[in-house]
DNA sequence: TTGAAAGCGCTAACAC
DNA sequence: GTGTTAGCGCTTTCAA
């Protein structure tokens, strides 16, 4: 025989003499059907095991249960966790989660997006790769009614919806926190401008460096696509300027470890010869060493008010949120030039 | 106005005064529609930007072009490593995937698997929660037709298809290694039983020990349950034995890194009076100090593998398949007893 | 070569 | 209180 079906409300219907409306309308509690009627419904299905068909929803709603999330990189604890406090959420209040990687590549983020739209979710949480500099595919989704929250990565344009970590203020204690260990030649390893988070990320620096008279040298900035080779050479870059700078700001965890590796490898004490500090969420930064100092933002909290703000969105709202989740300055050996040596 | 609705064959049908059905062949190539007809409608769908409703579809076959994906511990490399891999291969395939976290206990892995299938997904892969020792909910999905693959961590029925790590052999090779470094009072440390990974990582642990005629001494076997904290109270009651071992072999990086902190708190030397050695995918094994030596399984292939695997068995193979991916053993500083020390 | 109609499972508007 | 009917978008007989 083949397989199993599930039991429909045809089935039950069927099997109790009564018609499909009665039985659905028993089944949702609806008071104008007798009790009798519900119990002996209830419990027929409960026999049956019935369980409602939700694809026949979804094609009279043209919206499946199901949240998508892009996100540019998945492999990392950053990402993973951030899914994870957006599955939290989402299934709490009856959505599945659809996840796509988009590698940081924009044309795949693109691909993503249509393959999201094609399925038919209810709505997206995004964070965008490093390439991403046209926004329109998102912009589109908006048009057709489709939600968007973005995560992490924010994009320029105003009206959508956002959760971002405090970056500005943490780049600026973080800065504060290495003018005060003594270092004057403080550099920055930064991804591509078009990411609002870089820019962000480098306005707190310059600020503190602002606030503490402290000269904003271009050179300084060093600019890279977020990957280790890149971080590598712009590190390379950085160390090997006439006037090596005596600390370095790095904006994500890929950048921070590249970072390391690379000053390490050039035969250089940290913190002593270069102090090092950078945003990641990994927790063997402790474990390395000298154990390294950083800044942790809240991924899994992000992922959480993300998904919150995203289903008030399906619901209705459509009052745009953008919601900043502070972050924590952890420091460690690696950027105090006074500590143990 | 209200929302785009996506044009249906219905207004394609409307706007050329053709049948809906006409237009359903013709848009599949159907052979029995005149040329000119089916170029009609091929242009008039691209003008009003058609894109099949899947849901409709769904509706009939009773199954959604998705794949549900349950780990026991998504916020690791390794496992959002294979949901990639996962996501990779069935994106080609045309299937999206869905996730969820069972945080390694079994309720919410019993209710994981009700939603999968509350879902209509076309099928699963799933890693088990360490609690897991009743199996009965994935026998049901068998029992109704929807295909399941493991991954990572079998479960003992016989009768699924799985794509592991060749952890007994890899197992046997680390041992080897230890002995050869000199150890000769190896523990090791495990997650529970009922695991298969456990059990035959165990398995090759002990022919090693076997084939080099040294005991096996029960208490050089250290059970926990996998988090850090369990892992931590039996690194420590290892190291308290009186013969304390000079070895340990770690079955997963939580169980590696706990043991590497414990080991390392006690201020015991490694490798010199500890030697540790560890099954994991973390990069950062090569960057803490010492450098961790490990066992590294191909986590993205397993996931690339699995999908496959469960893709082959929703398009109607039922033969089970049983496949077992290489590690390769890392050795690094913290289990060379004559390295530099 | 094309059209009409049934049906996938469910809900809601409209009877009675 | 309960039944009937239409319809969500699509495929697929069966007719013409």
């Amino acid at each position: 025989m083949p397989q199993n079906k599930h039991a429909s409300l045809k089935d039950i219907a069927a099997k109790l003499g009564l018609s499909i409306a009665t039985v659905s309308r028993a089944l949702k509690g609806n008071p104008s059907i007798s009790q009798a009627t519900r119990d002996m419904v209830q419990q027929a299905a409960e026999e049956m095991n019935y369980s409602k068909n939700f694809i026949a929803d979804s094609l009279r709603s043209g919206q499946l249960p199901l949240i998508g999330v892009i996100v540019p990189h998945a492999v990392t604890l950053f990402y993973s966790s951030v899914l994870d406090g957006i599955e939290h959420t989402a299934a709490k209040e009856g959505y599945a989660v659809i996840s796509m990687n988009s590698h940081e590549r924009y044309e795949e983020e693109r691909a993503n997006v249509s393959s999201m739209r094609r399925l038919h979710v209810a709505g997206i949480i995004a964070s965008v790769t490093q390439e991403t500099t046209d926004f329109s595919h998102f912009d589109s989704l908006a048009a057709d009614g489709m939600p968007v929250v973005f995560v992490a990565r924010d994009i320029p344009t105003k009206t959508h919806s956002c959760v971002t970590a405090d970056s500005a203020d943490a780049a600026y204690k973080a800065t504060v926190h290495l003018i005060k260990q003594g270092c004057r030649r403080i550099a920055i390893l930064c991804g591509p401008n078009s990411l609002k988070m870089v820019t962000d990320r480098k306005h707190g620096y310059i600020e503190a460096l602002h606030d503490y008279r402290l000269p904003v040298r271009p050179e300084y900035v060093g600019y890279t696509d977020i990957n280790a080779e890149g971080a590598t050479l712009a590190t390379e870059r950085l160390l090997a300027l006439p006037e090596r700078p005596d600390a370095i700001l790095a904006l994500n965890d890929t950048l921070l470890f590249a970072a390391m590796k690379t000053i390490m490898r050039a035969g250089l004490r940290m913190p002593g010869d270069v102090a090092l500090i950078g945003f990641s969420n990994v927790e063997y930064a402790e474990h390395v060493s000298p154990r390294l100092s950083t800044i942790e933002d809240q991924s899994h909290l992000m992922g959480e008010t993300a998904c919150q703000i995203l289903i008030g969105h399906i619901r209705g709202n459509k009052k745009q949120v953008k919601k900043v989740i502070p972050t924590s300055l952890k420091v460690r050996e690696s950027s105090c030039k006074d500590a143990k040596e």
